[in-house]
DNA sequence: GATCGCTTCCGAAACGTTTCGGGTAACGAT
DNA sequence: ATCGTTACCCGAAACGTTTCGGAAGCGATC
């Protein structure tokens, strides 16, 4: 009957100080098991939500993490922030079922940082995750300054500064170079993100020290927009004297334009030319032959964030660093 | 030098009470000009955020809006989920830059409504915004009976009994089937989603209204997994007897399986074989011929949606329709 | 000179929770 | 009979805001 059910209601109802149901409802150990029983009992019964603002008010804490994606264009990116939205929500709906993921997009005409800074003098949320983290990257400096925890995902030029969750790309990249070499492939070209994200860094250093391992010569080359240039950048190549026989892909966006150029020159690939990419991306396509890939579990890398991200502490900064699996298909055989 | 500023701060240092900075800020007419003007400029000098959860707890309002994203399993679904939450945010900072947009996914164990539930029981949200809506919606039986606000992308059964914005796709499919027609085309297959969404209905409903009209056969077929399956209908339709020499497709998705379809065919889009689809998704990759396509702009349909969503009324549930527009590209030329 | 109305301001209560600092009763020990 | 201890419980303040119901000052009206 009445409206929203509060403590008081409770309290009155149960011949309780608002007091004693309030401590009673959080578990502790000054009021007596029978009557901690008796109020949770009669408190589910009714189905008492507690008030979220008043909760809030009082403790200063939100109980809600913040994610903040930045520019959805390009498809690339697309893909990227629904799949970590969907695994993050996941994971936080197992680990702390009452915390809520808190999303939003950076407006065209604002800066990144003027959303981060509302959402801190908001008092939104009481911690943030980062994707898709720079070598030289403006947010993180921004939060550091702050003080609010957050958790990256991907190392930072301040790695060492900070907590972060990341997969280990240049073993990745070098084992996926490695095995193309083991194939017997000398000339392996290798297409890169053009940006300065950490990772892209961390691919390219892979791919070289494979190669140098091998005493092979490295060739790479910048796609910066994505499948049209990939193809476009390996048409040429595979055009040009001295084409290569291998492609190691900065991401599966850039491996399916490299597929579509190899057709298109005579090639089949898998057969005569070899393509790895990374991230195991779903082909928006159906595709025929399937591509090799480097592949990581947006889950188990969700699951780290969230752990870090709930339990923010001070001192030495935590890391969780994952390993890709290398999926041979069809365009290695 | 205080961690936070708060009204009580502001008004020792005006030698104000604390109503009166209040009230101040709050534009009231019953503080004069003069001091109005004086506590809003010391109150943006020292940066003065009011705190939303005292707001909240006092007011009971949150101001925010609550998009729960249902199962981001597929490709089409994630297009639309990524670019709606996108141009969602977009309009609501336009259009009331203190609001927030709370987004979450729906646990893979739990059902959607729970969902709906955990945010109004919470008083996380006092409006929504439901996507993809299908004919027979529970999320809009729950939401009708809870009394909270919310508008629709998209109609329902229920589309008298609360506010929707939607696609005027019955018109759009008319005009696209009409036009093969006019370029001498008989034998049109239809390729539709598998489901129950309304826009599937609408869909068809154009498709069929300008076939009957023009005296020809329709024809139909589902598609349930996406790009693979339009493939494989698309397929088997031109290899057998009475082979369609046009497609309309309910999503782009589709079309792009058809245009495979048709080259695996030994044909070519846009000249002996024509194709339409919908909502002018960028295509993943690059694509020659390109595809002739129905548009709409999300822009425009957000900002409709967040107009409606953020003054909900009592009384006659309001309705905004768009049409889509017949984009004419390689593939019907 | 009492009354009225207007402008401008303020005190105090309220929203629902958490938590500090007691308080009471029972009980065994002194 | 008094004291200390323990086990339970509670009153009241506080978080920062909004808002109801005045109240002071003051010129105008009867």
């Amino acid at each position: 009957m009445p409206p929203n059910i509060t403590l008081k209601h409770l309290a009155s109802q149960l011949g309780l100080s608002v007091t004693t149901v309030s401590r009673a409802l959080g578990g502790f150990e000054d009021v007596s098991a029978t009557t901690r029983e008796r109020v949770q009992a009669y408190a589910s019964e009714v189905g008492y939500k507690p008030n979220q603002s008043a909760r809030r008010l009082k403790t200063g804490r939100t109980s809600s993490v913040g994610y903040i994606m930045n520019g959805a264009q390009g498809d690339f990116r697309d893909q990227f922030n629904t799949r970590l939205l969907v695994s993050l929500g996941q994971a936080l709906h197992d680990a702390a079922p009452e915390h809520d993921l808190i999303v939003t997009t950076v407006p065209e005409d604002r800066d990144e940082l003027d959303t981060y800074k509302r959402f801190i003098d908001g008092g939104k949320v009481d911690s943030f995750v980062v994707a898709r983290t720079r070598i030289q990257d403006p947010r993180v400096d921004f939060l550091l300054d702050s003080g609010i925890p957050f958790v990256t995902h991907g190392r930072t030029g301040r790695a060492s500064e900070h907590d972060w969750v990341d997969i280990n790309a240049a073993d990745g990249f070098m084992r996926a170079t490695r095995h193309l070499i083991g194939l017997g492939h000398r000339n392996i070209l290798f297409l890169n993100f053009f940006s300065d994200l950490y990772t892209a860094v961390e691919r390219e250093t892979g791919y070289l020290q494979a190669m140098h391992d091998a005493g092979l010569a490295p060739s790479s080359r910048h796609c910066p927009h994505g499948y049209a240039s990939a193809y476009q950048v390996a048409h040429e190549a595979l055009s040009g004297a001295n084409a290569p026989t291998a492609f190691v892909c900065a991401s599966d966006i850039f491996a399916y334009g490299v597929m579509e150029a190899v057709s298109a020159c005579g090639h089949t690939p898998g057969e005569d030319i070899a393509i790895i990419g990374a991230d195991n991306l779903p082909p928006q396509m159906y595709r025929q032959p399937s591509l090799s890939t480097l592949d990581i579990s947006f889950e188990i890398v969700s699951q780290a964030l969230i752990e870090l991200v709930l339990a923010p502490q001070e001192g030495s900064p935590r890391h969780r660093c994952f390993d890709y699996d290398l999926l041979l298909r069809d365009t290695t055989a």
